[in-house]
RNA sequence: GGUCCCAUCGUCUAGGGGUCUAGGAUACCAGGUUCUCACCCUGGAGACACGGGUUCAAAUCCCGUUGGGAUCACCA
């Protein structure tokens, strides 16, 4: 978080750069067919000790050990990928000779929203695909705020986009040659110098038609079917900078060339003919630049080598792409990662809910869980369904994502949220609970050995943290609230002997462990001939006021004997008080 | 409308000409376990959008149709 903050203000904070290969898998480490006590790689419904190829539990290891690509043997060949016939080989990143294009050790990918709102989990997603490419190949992942629409950017947006890779932990790095975070708007000289390049290399030229003449073009060109709207009237005009009327700059594009196709990562041979592409506008008459030209700058200026973006930008490409031909640029890989839809089957919109990474974490799902779920929508890896970050980033590949839309479904997100309770690691789980805790208490909520276990009770009996948090309620709270129709049907006057004998021998425990308790009660329900369901039900009623909870011997445990018989004897009370029914 | 893209159970996906009467996960249903709830276990139902080709053989390749989407700005 101090990172990002002061990274945010400007002033330059360094961030030493990993060694290569330095973060995860090295030789000599441990491998992950070694049962870690944290890793969750889990191939659901294989038997570990399967090493068929689609077991990421043996066979990734080969890949990633030297951070080289995949085994021979496994890797698919390059052409077969993606369906991407024709020239403009697949820029390959997991070439096993290391003819890749780019060099594996410089890769560096960027994620550059608009901070123009909350960061949404569409966004979120890409930005975690851009991220675990990065640490996959050793690389960096660079952010970076386009901000040029003014009206909209705020500086609280890009805090709360921060916050919300901060709390994913999607890291970034530092970004050399720049202090802090790049902003588009901090840039206008750069781009201008840019513009006046190309106007004096004569690939770009001034243009001083009016939007009426360009609404006269459209028309035109809407009448005769032309695919281009500009029709060049100031193309060769040699118009000077002190022609004395408002102008723009427009781009030449040439009417013919290879340079607007390109093999896409993901989508495949992708591309437009150059001569349905107009001589697009690159700087305002204001002689501010257009968006187009500042991603292409940027991504330039600070080495970016794979574009991994939304799918929205996939047509917008060939345009970049004849601003790399024309500035005489290396264009970048690029990969056009498919759309986010809400359930009514569109693309994610406010509409849906509020789809925001801070609304998710403020219901209650755990980071590593959104981490995981946000991953697996769009990406996989054979059957491997639970995951933590550590090994996304050994096994995530842009090979793996789909080309279909994705569509959110909270049922399954709530399944992976719930594994993940199910297995994180005590401390976390305190760490992370600990506001819904407070929350829900109204107050703050220390958790002590007791609640801990508590906790653990509930793992995998809640969805959410906050899930959890409500039915720890009987464990931090000091007035116990019963719910009336679990009070109804246990807390009736048969029950009350039950449970005044339930608390007498409980109360002669000498040591307070499930076993004892087990014990106690064992001999409770011997002694009245009944059935344990007869004691367990009203006790249950008694000392978590729910008719559901975790195994009676546990709760009793994790309440602490003094807080049990305290509630069992109101409970008792209350039980003979209730006229029968 | 122009251009481009996408299409396997409700949802996320595996699949890349024969190994597919299409696999897994989730959700759903039934049963088991059981002191409740959950977890867990077992079983069930559930898809190649449609139509033509190519081929001995098509979920897979080609064409078309349908449906969905993106994008067409001196927005980003």
């Amino acid at each position: 978080m101090a990172g990002h903050l002061a990274a945010l203000g400007g002033e330059h904070v360094p961030r030493p750069l990993p060694p290569p290969g330095v973060g995860f898998q090295r030789e000599g480490s441990r491998g992950l067919d070694d049962p870690g006590e944290s890793d969750l790689a889990v191939a659901q419904s294989r038997p570990p000790a399967d090493q068929s190829p689609l077991n990421p539990c043996r066979t990734a290891n080969l890949a990633t050990v030297r951070l080289v690509g995949r085994a021979p043997a496994l890797v698919k060949p390059i052409a077969a990928l993606r369906r991407a016939p024709g020239p403009g080989a697949r820029p390959g990143l997991e070439t096993p000779t290391g003819s890749a294009r780019v060099p594996r050790m410089s890769l560096v990918t960027r994620y550059a929203p608009s901070p123009t709102g909350p960061l949404h989990i569409g966004g979120a997603r890409t930005a975690l695909y851009c991220w675990a490419l990065a640490r996959r190949h050793a690389g960096r992942f660079l952010l970076r705020f386009e901000d040029t629409d003014r009206a909209r950017s705020t500086r609280e947006s890009e805090l709360a986009v921060l916050e919300a890779l901060e709390w994913l932990g999607i890291e970034h790095d530092e970004v050399p040659g720049f202090a802090g975070i790049p902003r588009q708007s901090e840039r206008a000289a750069r781009y201008a110098g840019i513009v006046g390049e190309l106007l004096e290399r004569g690939r770009a030229y001034r243009c001083t038609a009016t939007p009426e003449e360009l609404e006269g073009m459209r028309e035109a060109a809407r009448a005769e079917g032309r695919k281009r709207v500009y029709d060049g009237r100031n193309r060769d005009a040699g118009i000077p900078a002190d022609v004395g009327a408002p102008f723009c700059v427009r781009l030449r594009v040439p009417d013919s060339g290879p340079e607007t196709r390109w093999t896409d990562l993901i989508a495949g041979a992708s591309g437009e003919a150059p001569e349905d592409i107009d001589d697009f506008v690159i700087a305002r008459t204001d002689g501010s630049a257009v968006y187009h030209l500042a991603v292409v700058v940027d991504d330039h200026d600070m080495g970016v080598t794979h574009v991994v973006r939304g799918r929205e930008h996939l047509s917008s490409t060939p345009r970049q792409l004849l601003l790399y031909q024309a500035l005489g640029w290396e264009p970048p890989a690029f990969a056009h990662v498919p759309l986010l839809v809400g359930a009514s089957g569109k693309k994610l919109s406010k509409r849906e809910g509020d789809v925001s990474v801070q609304a998710y974490r403020d219901r209650g799902f755990p980071a590593e869980a959104m981490v995981n779920y946000l991953a697996r929508l769009g990406w996989s890896h054979g059957d491997l369904e639970i995951f933590e970050r550590r090994t996304l980033v050994e096994l995530f590949s842009l090979e793996g994502v789909g080309r279909a839309p994705a569509q959110v479904d909270e049922a399954k997100l709530a399944w992976v949220s719930q594994q993940h309770l199910k297995r994180m690691p005590a401390e976390e789980l305190a760490a992370a609970v600990q506001p819904f805790l407070d929350a829900e208490a109204g107050e703050p909520v220390a958790i002590g050995e007791r609640l801990r276990a508590g906790l653990d009770l509930l793992r995998e009996r809640s969805e959410t943290l906050a899930d959890m948090a409500r039915q720890a309620r009987f464990l931090y709270v000091d007035e116990l609230e019963y719910e009336p129709k679990a009070a109804r049907k246990f807390l009736k006057p048969p029950a009350a002997p039950l449970l005044r004998d339930a608390g007498a021998a409980l109360g002669g425990l000498d040591s307070w462990d499930r076993a004892a308790i087990e014990a106690a009660l064992g001999g409770v329900v011997d002694a009245h001939q009944v059935k344990l369901g007869k004691l367990a039900q009203p006790l249950r009623v008694a000392v978590t006021g729910r008719g559901a909870s975790p195994g009676i011997y546990e709760t009793l445990e994790a309440l602490g004997r003094d807080r049990t018989l305290a509630r069992i004897e109101a409970a008792a009370a209350r039980a003979e008080t209730v006229p029968s029914d």
